[in-house]
DNA sequence: GAAGATTGATCTGTCAATCTTG
DNA sequence: CAAGATTGACAGATCAATCTTC
């Protein structure tokens, strides 16, 4: 039996799937980056501000939102460290848990976030939904929910206890 | 006219959509990173020994690796120092040009990359294309590509000038 | 003077250890 | 003693500056 060429597992199909996947996802990344930088926001930063937005209250545990972003917990004491520190968000005791701390959006913060948002959501319409017809978007995003189910069985989190009201 | 609630832009389809997004291709690379760390590599270090194996003469030049990794150029210096130092790869003078140089993955490095390869095809098998029916695979890769073709209109590069032969 | 590569300073994130509270 | 949060030490990446070559 000849053999013929042998097999390249280097240029397996797989390889070429993710690697589609990776820089459709870093370029659109950078794309929305670009924007953040431009209102002085780290992409964490700006994700911080908008989960807390859409939150009770406008608060939520540190360790939530660590969860929540993939970060670790000292990592999460870093980020509220400098939203803090310019005024975007305040750190408020959990009544029913003395161990836990909120991380609160200021109405500084409320304010950077319109300010970054409009243009943001154009920039995702640009370079990712506006891409694809509506068709084909409910398909992506119906395999992606697929692979984010795979991935991550455990994607939901949310607040407890008591934040201050402002 | 009754406006009823007003817009929440924090909740807009396109912050769902790229949410998924995110949480699909986070959630996937930590998977992929874990064998990765299994095996004493950073992903990074994978993707540059899986790209120079797949080069003319196993070698690319720092900058083209940089562009292909959307690293910096002094981040790519430190990655390849890295894997100098372990004796992965080493860097090769170009004869067309002497600013130029090329990292080249030495049989150490393909033997690391060999080792790695068949648990992380099997990795991407079975968090991602395996999750998927092959029409559903093929409709993904088509919006993956469309996406990418926008944000990366320059995903191309390749290597040129004199490497030695090893 | 511009481009390829490296280096120093700095920034951001993690891990391990610590402190406090449950 | 486990869990929430923070801190110190450190790894990894970037930017600006530098050196060499085009």
């Amino acid at each position: 039996v000849t053999k013929g060429i042998p097999a390249a597992p280097e240029d397996d199909a797989r390889i070429t799937a993710f690697g589609l996947f990776v820089e459709a996802f870093t370029g659109l990344s950078a794309k929305l980056a670009e924007q953040f930088a431009a209102h002085r926001l780290a992409p964490v930063e700006f994700e911080v501000l908008l989960r807390l937005a859409r939150s009770p209250r406008g608060a939520l545990r540190m360790t939530d939102l660590a969860a929540q972003t993939s970060m670790s917990t000292s990592g999460m004491t870093r980020v509220i460290d400098r939203l803090e520190r310019e005024s975007f968000v305040r750190r408020t005791a959990c009544e029913s848990d003395r161990r836990g701390w909120f991380a609160q959006i200021t109405e500084n913060g409320r304010a950077r976030l319109a300010d970054v948002l409009p243009g943001h959501l154009d920039l995702i319409d640009k370079w990712f939904t506006g891409q694809l017809s509506k068709h084909e978007l409910d398909a992506l995003l119906a395999s992606l929910r697929k692979i984010r189910d795979a991935v991550r069985p455990d994607a939901t989190a949310g607040a407890s206890g008591e934040p201050g009201t402002g």
